[in-house]
DNA sequence: GTCTATACATGGATAGAC
DNA sequence: GTCTATCCATGTATAGAC
């Protein structure tokens, strides 16, 4: 059936969202522009006022977005009945997911700053349910003896910067591929832990 | 002796580059105008043009100051003979000189895409010189046996990762010293290399 | 060395035609 | 739903007086 001409709303509005992610993935939220955005996608920047209410709700439907695809991602897991077995799979989880999405980690970090105060707090609550599933396989862990950190919060704080740091380095298309860079990474996160 | 009025060349030149840093570290460079760190400062926009050329060649000299102040610090430091000690000199060494310098850290990391081309190449410089030093000792250590890991490169970018990582969370006047923090993160990063 | 004043560009956001 | 046109605030940087 026929559609008016220039009438593309199920098109322009994820384009919008994948354009701004790697602007602001790119320069950052202040140093991108809604003309440059608009300009990347193909349409006036008045259009985009179709889609997001400001430029701040437009940060923060990206960012709210990219955590609750990772907790959904996560929660579908199935988890191992021992801890070392969790940690293993938390570490690869963590990994694989974090290296599919570079732009959307690195915003989420980066850009908290950028986020009114209301907005921060929703990500932060979520940021923090996510970190307190590595902290509780670690806190079992050492309860059982399994595993043995100074101190969990710190233990797991460290463990995710450690793993996060992939994206710093990690290209897709070079010479290892993401399982190497699971199992390399593997390998120090259980030594760390280790009693 | 007498002073013109209005003239503190000594003491607005540090100042500049004091609020500057703070301001960049929370808000970000490209969200900080130039209006706002002269405001903070105690002057109008103009006078800052007295000190540096441009914003940018803000941002860079605070960034290359921070860089050659922690290769300076570094070199200082007496090295001790056993590749073990050596990673644990370095370890609580970064995570103490980190820990002082928060805003210089955060900018040198976060600002590194708004610098141009040819500052960023000069810092990366500086910052590649730094981690070398670190790969250095692990490999030496994996050389005699005393270390063992998949990849020294891989290694000391996530050992630097985890320890710069400190700064996301370590607040001054916490429940932790800055030693007690050095001890906690040097279990980690021993057991992960471990052989 | 700092001030006031200003040139000039670019920003977010809106109004109304199509 | 998109466009053109525009409002108005804010930005960097400079000129010239003091």
């Amino acid at each position: 059936m026929a559609r008016t001409t220039g009438s593309h709303s199920d098109i322009t509005g994820p384009r919008i969202r994948d354009v701004a992610m790697r602007l602001f993935a790119q320069h950052g939220y202040a140093a991108v522009s809604m003309r440059q955005i608009a300009s990347d996608v193909g349409v006036q920047a008045g259009a985009l006022y179709n889609y997001t209410p400001d430029k701040q709700s437009l940060l923060f439907g990206l960012m709210q977005g990219h955590m609750e695809d990772l907790l959904a991602a996560r929660a579908a897991r199935d988890v191992p009945e021992d801890s070392l077995a969790q940690l293993e799979d938390f570490t690869r989880f963590h990994i694989a997911f974090h290296m599919e999405r570079a732009d959307a980690v690195f915003v989420s970090y980066m850009e908290l700053r950028s986020l009114s105060d209301e907005n921060f707090a929703t990500i932060e609550t979520l940021r923090r349910r996510y970190e307190d599933e590595l902290e509780q396989i670690l806190r079992q862990g050492v309860c059982t003896g399994v595993f043995s950190v100074p101190d969990t919060k710190i233990a797991t704080l460290a463990l995710i910067a450690m793993l996060t740091g992939v994206n710093t380095w990690y290209r897709t298309g070079g010479r290892l591929s993401v399982e190497e860079v699971e199992t390399i990474y593997w390998d120090m996160v259980r030594k760390a832990v280790a009693p």
